[in-house]
DNA sequence: ATCATATACGGTATCAATACCGTATAATCA
DNA sequence: TGATTATACGGTATTGATACCGTATATGAT
């Protein structure tokens, strides 16, 4: 066995960031970070799907086509997305992606992800929110998303809506400045 | 040697992150990601200081203390930080570190680094582009952001145009969802 | 049972954002 | 010395976002 390999497989185990590597979505392995992140322990995600760690199986299936292309195309994908924790708590994370087999990308794939805020101070998200909430941080309109999830983009609107009300937010801009990791202020 | 060893080395080395492990500040070992993030190829940063991949010699030794304290008590550290690619340009990173050594944490450190714009490819803002990235992250219009700077909306525009255009995105929102905010330093 | 909230959708009105057209100056760079 | 880029500003045209008006159903809590 060699020595670097070792080295590497520790620092895997041990890296400060949620690490997990998935074949067709079945969680093949994941390091401590990432178990602990989510509330399980490691040997009750591995073997299981990834299904279990969105907040919901709609979820789950939405964001299977998101990034494919991006991946196809550069190998890598990053996004922000809500995760499920065991005891049922929703995880905003920073989500990114690299695939080894760029021909079939969720062939054999290699994600990180960085918790945003521990906690939404409160404000929980519904299923919808959190759907046009990843609509909105892709760039798109209230049309795209309603096409997406099959509403209407007046629907799209009061979601929105009730988003900047409940974050006390101006604007989309200013929300997803907020979700966003990494601020300095408050 | 062990297969799930082999699958976590894998896994470190293809990570979708920069991440690094360090003895006494001496880097020990790194993955793809991290070489290719500083512009360098991973033999030539096996065995260096952490210093050549800093701004400055002061900025090293200044650094060097910071998150000390917090990894003594929790184990890890989390803060955003300049580090410098080969050919001299600074990317500004999340970094994250966890110590395997709390009695002494740069004794063994593991850390991870995420470029915060990612999609710049070493391109800094302009002094204009921070300030009205600034705005934006606080909800302003371009109306507003003009008042508080004293110029034309008009002008505020044809900055957010730029800052769409750098960083290839369709909208504000987007924008947002992959920058930090930016405040203005000079 | 009532109240609040989330969901879903329709309308209208207004303002903002974005994309074009144009000009002009200053700075940097090959 | 040209070429490019950032800055700054003007116009117009189209689309998007936001805020209101309204209705309706479902759910969960007090």
């Amino acid at each position: 066995m060699n020595d670097l390999t070792q080295k590497m497989a520790q620092a895997f185990d041990a890296a400060p960031i949620g690490m997990a590597v998935s074949h067709h979505r079945i969680i093949s392995m994941c390091n401590t970070s990432f178990a602990e992140m989510l509330g399980y322990d490691r040997p009750d995600l591995l073997g299981q799907s990834f299904r279990i760690l969105y907040p919901s199986h709609a979820e789950f299936d939405r964001v299977r086509d998101i990034g494919l292309k991006a991946m196809e195309e550069h190998g890598s994908y990053s996004d922000e997305r809500m995760m499920r924790r065991k005891d049922g708590v929703p995880v905003w994370c920073r989500f990114r992606a690299r695939t080894l087999t760029p021909d079939d990308p969720l062939a054999h794939l290699i994600m990180s992800f960085a918790p945003i805020r521990d906690q939404l101070d409160g404000a929980q998200l519904t299923k919808r929110e959190r759907e046009v909430l990843s609509g909105l941080s892709r760039g798109l309109t209230s049309k795209e998303i309603g096409r997406e999830l099959g509403l209407s983009p007046r629907t799209i609107e009061d979601v929105r809506a009730r988003l900047l009300r409940k974050f006390e937010v101006k604007n989309t801009s200013e929300l997803l400045s907020r979700m966003s990791y990494a601020r300095p202020t408050n």
